[in-house]
DNA sequence: CCATTACGTTCCAACCTGTAACGTAAATCT
DNA sequence: AGATTTACGTTACAGGTTGGAACGTAATGG
């Protein structure tokens, strides 16, 4: 059913009917939820469009296909805001480590980054949705004094998300403090000047 | 009997018409083939049989999934034989960094690896197949005196596969040896004491 | 009113999955 | 040699998923 509430659509007027924003949400949302249950595998269109007590056409119409709508569904959303460079290099990495694992500490997400992988040789999406975002945040974290220098940037990012996507995709517990800390010491060590 | 993998028990003389090796050698082949070239969701039994020139049929018959197959493929071969520890622990990483390189910096293996984890309940198959094979030698190399203590070898060894797997998942060369070299400073940096 | 677009329902061809049946080929056993 | 056992390819099947097309109905704008 749609709801006649006549919300106004921005930019470009519309000509015929408007696309029913419910249809939108109570996809994304039945998408979400179908990740977490039971996998990216199982998760179907027809499934999604099951659960979200919408037809398959009106998925098609809006997305090209599961990937697009898992994409969306996950990456869609604004991230959330990085950490502060403090000042204090271990303190800023122990931000950090705990900024990865709130993003990877959902089984959706897990499920969706290797479901999409798997599915799409895409290499490009992994360096785009996860290291990209935050390359510049990690500069000023990397570029405080403390530093040695001759620290590959993009390597030791590589380390950071990798060794905290590998223990998630593994089905390990990610959101231990004592994983947290042990993993920030390893990577202060590893950056922090004599 | 058989074992699913088609091989016969032993001290049970064969009694029909044996199996073909060239059967299982063409699919394996063809699998990692198929993996590298279009990814894990894509490299359906139906096309794996097609590139080996076999029936559907005759794959049943050795593997019960995909999974198993893929499974196979990769992990079947015999494990390089792990690199000594030398006692010189800047050396010993290069050669972990190394071990690692050879064994995940292959696109098949990332692509298997992605596939398995996103479609298997089974998630400890990473350790079964990484970990612990090399877990005494990692404790050989990380028990050096020099290491610092208090260091997890198992965070260690996922800070070390985490990276180059995200690595080729990304796209980039992990062959370079400057990328070995850099990755192998930071992480002796990690775990070397003061 | 009329054109345009969305929506649901109903279909469809194509592909993949497992399995079964059939005839033929290759081995062992009596 | 003949019988038995098993593998192989071919063909077929039911079930699921994928995209999409057709059709009638609903909702907007001109």
């Amino acid at each position: 059913m749609v709801r006649p509430d006549g919300a106004p659509v921005k930019g470009a007027p519309a000509k015929g009917r408007p696309r029913d924003p419910a249809v939108d949400a109570r996809v994304l949302e039945a998408t979400l939820e179908l990740l977490a249950e039971v996998g990216y595998r199982q998760t179907s269109i027809d499934a999604i469009a099951r659960r979200a007590g919408v037809s398959r056409p009106a998925v098609y119409r809006r997305w090209t296909s599961k990937a697009d709508v898992v994409a969306q569904a996950l990456f869609g959303r604004s991230e959330g805001s990085a950490p502060r460079v403090s000042g204090d290099l271990r303190r800023d990495l122990r931000a950090w480590v705990d900024a990865v694992v709130a993003r990877f500490g959902r089984p959706e997400m897990v499920q969706a980054f290797l479901g999409l992988m798997a599915e799409l040789p895409d290499k490009d999406r992994f360096r785009a949705e996860l290291v990209r975002p935050r390359r510049t945040h990690l500069a000023a974290t990397l570029g405080q004094p403390g530093v040695r220098p001759g620290v590959d940037q993009e390597v030791f990012l590589e380390l950071l998300v990798g060794a905290v996507f590998l223990r998630v995709a593994t089905g390990r517990d990610v959101t231990d403090p004592g994983y947290a800390e042990q993993l920030t010491d390893l990577l202060h060590h590893a950056v922090v000047g004599a």
